[in-house]
DNA sequence: AGTTGCTGACAATATGTGTTGTCAACAAAT
DNA sequence: ATTTGTTGACAACACATATTGTCAGCAACT
């Protein structure tokens, strides 16, 4: 079958210099390796993965992770199939490598605007990091397919590998709201499960926004956004009420 | 490959009573039709179509789609794949007929759900449909795999259909939105949009209470899903104050 | 009782894909 | 200039699956 169950042995080819591959056998033949275009070998290696991980990003971001195969990514990447198997055991690894990379790098760009802008209103803050999430997502669409449309299934297939990224995700929105609302720990809802909602919130809407294509106006899905975390903070912050 | 991008062509038998299929051909053999167990052609081919739709929700709500074949499917209803074909053009077909089944039967339950407690409060409302929701994935999580995993990715295989589906959620959510908040007109934010996040933020919710094997107690799922509710009811209410 | 549609078990074919292997041309080192 | 690691194009193999076909036994109708 094109996509397997895969069950252990799932071992990814690490991107650091760890060449297992093509290395002598312990004290057989020494095999002189050789440099080419001025390039050691784990320097061509890591330049090959990267096309392939470029490729991948670019296939499975458009077509999707299901319809692809190894020889899609090869043609795209204009290496053939023994490189793909030089640096990923599989479609799977590929895709859970350009998971990971995409979601650190998002994580990033999204703690350091909140961040940035922790001296602003609370309402300051989390339009900030909703701007950056949106505007990368805007400029970058394949980033949403691969993120939220097709991860949710390539993890189930691969274990949970995966879904620990996305709940990472959901740990961040909790930090930000345990930030926000220091009192909602006497709330009798868990925190933990509405940063999973809040997670879900924004991301439906921005499965709808991008596959849709951007039918709705920047500012208006920004604002929905926004809507959410707003009517939370509006909620609990006059709770003393009670 | 297994798993194929469906172009057109793609009009499913239906379930209604239209066996193009071992009909006369026109006016060639009579071919006379024989009554079987006491049943005609047509409710035979009937009870086979819905022992496969139970087959598939079960071998998909498990396992999940992408690792289901369709001698599976035939395995499970212990009918052999020249019955699969007779009602279903491929896996994708059946996937969406069971998809289509599940999600009328939970937005009738919900709805009617809700209705019943139109008298209550806002809030007692939505626990109502929040409620009988949760309850129904409860009972059957392979529901859950069905709507909220799968769906997205196999509509995407197959158009836009299912999508519409997911849409209709959305549409519901707004109508009860508009009826509880008839002054957000006059607010900034897409109404739709927001729908749609809730839809999400509910969703997110319960695929991690499902597939966490319900880790969570039904009453925190229950609170925290009617808490983004309570948000948006609190936040808006009281708008006359600006 | 005989004819013939119906059923279920299984064979057979076609196709796509993962995965490994071959090899000629080339480039770097000696 | 010769040797040998390196590359890329492509063949080859294995295997799972979709899909269609065959056929013997059974059941309903005459």
């Amino acid at each position: 079958m094109a996509i397997s169950i895969m069950t252990k042995q799932d071992q990814a080819i690490q991107p650091s210099i760890e060449t297992n591959i093509l290395l002598p056998a312990e004290a057989e033949k020494p095999v002189r390796r050789r440099n080419f275009r001025g390039l050691s070998l784990e320097q061509r290696q890591g330049e090959r993965r990267a096309k392939l991980v470029e490729a991948g990003l670019q296939v499975y971001g458009t077509q999707g992770f299901f319809s692809v195969t190894v020889r899609d990514v090869c043609a795209e990447a204009k290496l053939t199939e023994r490189y793909f198997y030089e640096s990923f055991k599989n479609s799977e690894q590929l895709f859970k490598a350009i998971y990971m990379q995409l979601i650190e790098q998002q994580q990033q760009l999204i703690m350091s605007a909140v961040m940035k802008s922790v001296s602003l209103s609370h309402e300051q803050m989390i339009r900030a990091g909703l701007t950056v999430f949106l505007r990368g997502l805007q400029d970058d669409p394949r980033m949403a397919r691969i993120l939220f449309v097709d991860a949710v299934l390539v993890s189930e297939l691969h274990g949970t590998t995966i879904l620990e990224a996305v709940s990472r995700f959901d740990r961040m929105i909790q930090g930000f709201m345990m930030l926000m609302l220091p009192e909602a720990h006497q709330r009798s809802v868990s925190l933990s499960l509405v940063s999973t909602g809040l997670n879900g919130y924004v991301t439906h809407i921005v499965i709808r926004w991008v596959m849709g294509g951007f039918k709705e106006s920047f500012e208006d899905v920004l604002n929905a956004c926004q809507a959410v975390y707003s009517a939370f903070l509006g909620l609990y912050k006059p709770a003393k009420r009670d």
